[in-house]
DNA sequence: ATGAAAGCGCTAACAA
DNA sequence: TTGTTAGCGCTTTCAT
């Protein structure tokens, strides 16, 4: 029922049955302009007959190139990072290479074994989403092993390579402005995790947008945890425990906020009436809450297919230099981020 | 700065500068027992010093096996297959296997190439949540690859393959019985695709708990819709306003209930106090959301570990008979499935 | 337009 | 315990 692989046909088994030889059938098969059409057609013919499968261990062996890519994310139940994936995949997959997706669960000894895995299957580049506290080094390994790196989302401290960021600063900047423009005077900034680079420069935003406003904010308080909504939620429902209570909150993200929703409901509050909400991403959902979340759009696709792109061009000229990429986010206003509760 | 691989350190080079053989280091490389321990150590010492990398493409070529093995999601974004793809690579991963995770976006032609393009990297076995609409030939394709197959969570039609089950049925009959028992009089089932194996199987559980309940039911709907928040919210709306309106809705799962949830609360109505809702699979942020959902722990974890165990086998003892798993699910009641708005 | 032949890096008999 | 040798299936000059 299931075939034997060691019994499997093979270019050679082709050639004899089509009559051709071994060296034409391989550049039929890989549509060489060297081949008569009519001969390549025969030749086709008689592989599917055949059931022949192309063998790419074989050919590694030979070509410089294999057509694999590996897309290393930290967390695949983030439904960020899980959206990022499938774009990078899609965009990756239909330029004909295959993505070899690996979750690291936020593990920085995973990524490392991860890393060398892919290097043993001859793995040219990997777009890779770095784990929490993943060290500069890293890059070096990933270099050693010969495969080219882009770093999507996270920066890796001080690292020499192709980065495509995700605008946290300027998305965290027009949420806090909108929300002070809402009227919210104690403005509480809510998720991420203190010295990841991510944090700091959504946090950054946060205080350039307070800076702008100072007349018009009373408080402000910065409440990191962990970027799901158990932690998110827990932290809300402290952070509305005490005085003064928070009438404006923004989210590291949009699944923070959904965090944040709960702890607000859990405290008898109502998002968008009591306490003004806002997140980032524009992830699937995000609209479909209720009340509709006031996020940023950061173009999860488009982040994806420059990521994807920057890849291939790094492949294809390894020496030019590096560079960072950011596509500008849009504030996008529903109804978590209404105060008309008084 | 970056390793070009062609003039990639063999093992050959590890020979000449250790004084062994090329088949010696192979050896010492595989952890043989035949290599004497001191000069296993002596060649992984210049292997290290060397930066060598194992080549598998070139292994792959010598050995029956490979250590890769395909799992393939229909739907990546859908946090229950998220959850249930990582487990299983967590299992697989820490069985030594690299796991090529593709998501194929329930698009049955993209589903096609992947396995095969999977075949040619010479995969031994593959995982798969099959995309919907997925034909019974589809085995077959795979099989004629070489390739076992074991299917999670949705069975292929009259399929000839190992598959492990979501508990569907008794998940399904579980909440609805909890929700009579609750009170709920005019009922309705809400989400997924008709024609789906998966589908049918939740509605069978729904009905039976009906007829086991015939003198409390009132009235009960069907309502299918795709699985995601989006279309659940509208066909909430839609069903809410239509009498006999229902106090109890019972979900596909949990991805849907979250969807209800913003289509009812849209309506003007509260989850689990005029509406008892459930959900099914227990994802994360079930117990996060407000009011807390009530739902059937599925048990994702053993679910993928399972997938992966079975595999193993398969690959192991490729004659033994098909089987059938089924991990029983378990009623978890929360908030979501009071009743207490009269 | 097609064929012959060498060799990619590795494993696995078989010898020694 | 270690070395010798023959390929695995493919690509790719170089001839023809």
């Amino acid at each position: 029922m299931i075939n034997n692989r060691s019994k499997a046909v093979t270019i050679i088994k082709i050639a004899e049955k089509s009559g051709f030889s071994k060296s034409t059938v391989s550049l039929a098969l890989q549509h060489s302009p060297k081949i008569k059409k009519s001969t390549r057609k025969k030749i086709l013919k008689v592989a599917r007959e055949l059931g022949y499968v192309y063998n790419r261990s074989a050919a590694n062996l030979r070509k410089p190139h294999s057509n694999l890519i590996g897309l290393v994310i930290n967390d695949l139940t983030n439904p960020f990072f899980s959206e990022l994936a499938v774009a990078i995949e899609q965009e990756l997959g239909s330029s004909g290479y295959v993505v070899v997706l690996v979750n690291t669960s936020e593990n920085i000894e995973k990524q490392e074994q991860v890393i060398r895995s892919l290097s043993e299957h001859n793995v040219k580049g990997v777009i890779v989403c770095p784990a929490l506290g993943t060290p500069n080094n890293f890059i070096g390994h990933v270099n050693q092993y010969g495969m080219a790196m882009v770093t999507v989302a996270r920066p890796i401290p001080h690292q020499k390579c192709d980065f495509i960021s995700v605008d946290g600063d300027n998305s965290i900047f027009l949420t806090t402005e909108h929300i002070i423009a809402q009227g919210a005077r104690n403005l509480a900034f809510v998720g991420g995790e203190e010295g990841n680079a991510a944090f700091e420069h959504r946090l950054a935003g946060f205080h350039r947008a307070i800076k702008n406003n100072q007349a018009k904010v009373d408080s402000f308080t910065i409440n990191p945890c962990a970027i799901n909504r158990n932690a998110a939620s827990k932290v809300t429902q402290s952070l509305l425990a005490t005085e003064p209570q928070p009438d404006g909150i923004i989210c590291y993200s949009d699944l923070v906020a959904f965090g944040v929703y709960s702890g607000i409901q859990r405290c008898g509050k109502r998002v968008g009436i009591d306490i003004a909400v806002t997140g980032m991403d524009n992830i699937q959902g995000a609209s479909d809450v209720h009340p509709s979340l006031t996020t940023t759009e950061v173009f999860i696709e488009a982040i994806g297919k420059r990521a994807a792109e920057v890849l291939l061009k790094r492949l294809s000229a390894p020496e030019i230099p590096f560079s960072n990429y950011s596509i500008s986010a849009e504030l996008l206003i529903r109804e978590s981020s209404s105060l008309s509760g008084g």
